[in-house]
DNA sequence: AAACCCGTCAACCGCTCTACT
DNA sequence: AAGTAGAGCGGTTGACGGGTT
């Protein structure tokens, strides 16, 4: 019974090394995501196209937020939760920052032991006014209005996503020019359409916050380290070459080549403020897989009030 | 110090959907 | 219209780290 397996015996599973990551972050800013079929062909990683695909978009694609989860986000989790279900994908959109498989995790192993301990007290604690809650305090009425209103939003996304788009020649050629004044200020919830100013090698920004993790928790791994760069240098072609290596150092001075080889420390200094504004950056890939709600008519500061507050904003979402 | 428990999260599995022929 | 392959999604697993006994 049950379908044979999706993969060749042979390929490797389990966590992904750095070389890995490096390898597949090189071929991807070459050509592109998708047909992921033949990125382990084309790279030699014995790694499923499955494997391949999840890697990327779950951890390596840029513009991903890590680490904790902030309040506001939390309730629109619980929020999106209550009105959409276990559709993570479709959570995950409203979410941009955020990946389905993270939104998921979070629900699984912290949200819903939070809200049952809420429910089981009969409090009505912090959230008490958003989740589980929702569908069963509020009005009919309200809840119509809620429905139709992600109808309608559901379907100004799908025409946005008809609409025609930039190619990606195009993209990139905008983000070479934008590159260079990257310090973003505008909201990346603006109602007007984000400038792109990502490249493919801004996923190195992942690999580099990744790569600096791995030496710091697994010191004695630096044996490995030198041919992690030598990949790097050859791979990530747009980071800056004056990270150049040096035979015997130690993880400290690696991580720092890796800072100034991937301009980590930018990213690094902003991370704990990854808020939406910070990135303009990763809207190249969010269009990848996720629907395009910054162009929609509503705004997404609109959007995410009416997701954290219950009594606000009806009359500005009727249609 | 060792054993055990528990929470977290990356990754896998298998199913469904969609596009293509 | 039917078959097939690739991509996407949600559920689940297992490794790992930290806390407790």
């Amino acid at each position: 019974m049950g379908r044979p397996p999706c993969c060749d015996k042979g390929v490797k599973k389990g966590p992904w090394t750095p070389e890995e990551d490096i390898i597949l972050v090189s071929y991807i800013q070459d050509h592109g995501p998708g047909n992921w079929k033949a990125v382990p062909t084309n790279t030699g990683l014995s790694r499923c196209s499955k494997s391949c695909r999840l890697r990327w978009t779950n951890y390596l694609r840029p513009g991903i937020k890590r680490g904790n989860f902030t309040e506001q986000e939390e309730k629109m989790i619980i929020h999106l939760q209550a009105l959409l279900g276990n559709r993570w994908a479709a959570i995950a959109a409203y979410l941009p920052q955020r990946t389905d498989n993270d939104i998921k995790n979070y629900w699984n192993t912290y949200l819903k032991k939070k809200l049952n301990k809420l429910e089981a007290s009969g409090s009505e604690g912090s959230l008490g006014h958003v989740g589980v809650s929702v569908s069963q305090s509020m009005s009919r009425g309200q809840w119509e209005r809620r429905l139709q209103t992600d109808i309608h939003m559901a379907k100004k996304a799908l025409s946005e996503a008809l609409s025609p788009k930039k190619t990606s020649s195009t993209f990139l050629a905008e983000l070479n020019s934008n590159r260079s004044n990257d310090n973003s200020t505008g909201s990346f919830y603006n109602s007007t359409k984000p400038t792109p100013s990502i490249s493919y090698a801004s996923s190195a920004d992942n690999i580099a916050r990744l790569l600096k993790g791995w030496m710091k928790s697994t010191p004695k791994r630096a044996a490995t380290q030198n041919s992690i760069i030598n990949l790097a240098c050859a791979g990530a072609d747009t980071a800056s070459s004056e990270g150049t290596t040096k035979g015997s150092s130690t993880s400290v001075e690696l991580s720092e080549t890796f800072e100034s080889l991937f301009g980590y420390e930018s990213l690094e200094s902003s991370n704990s403020e990854f808020s939406p504004s910070l990135s303009p950056e990763g809207t190249l890939f969010q269009d990848e897989s996720k629907p395009d709600i910054t162009g929609i008519d509503v705004p997404f500061s609109l959007l995410e009030k009416w997701l954290l507050d219950d009594s606000g904003c009806q009359e500005k979402l009727s249609f």
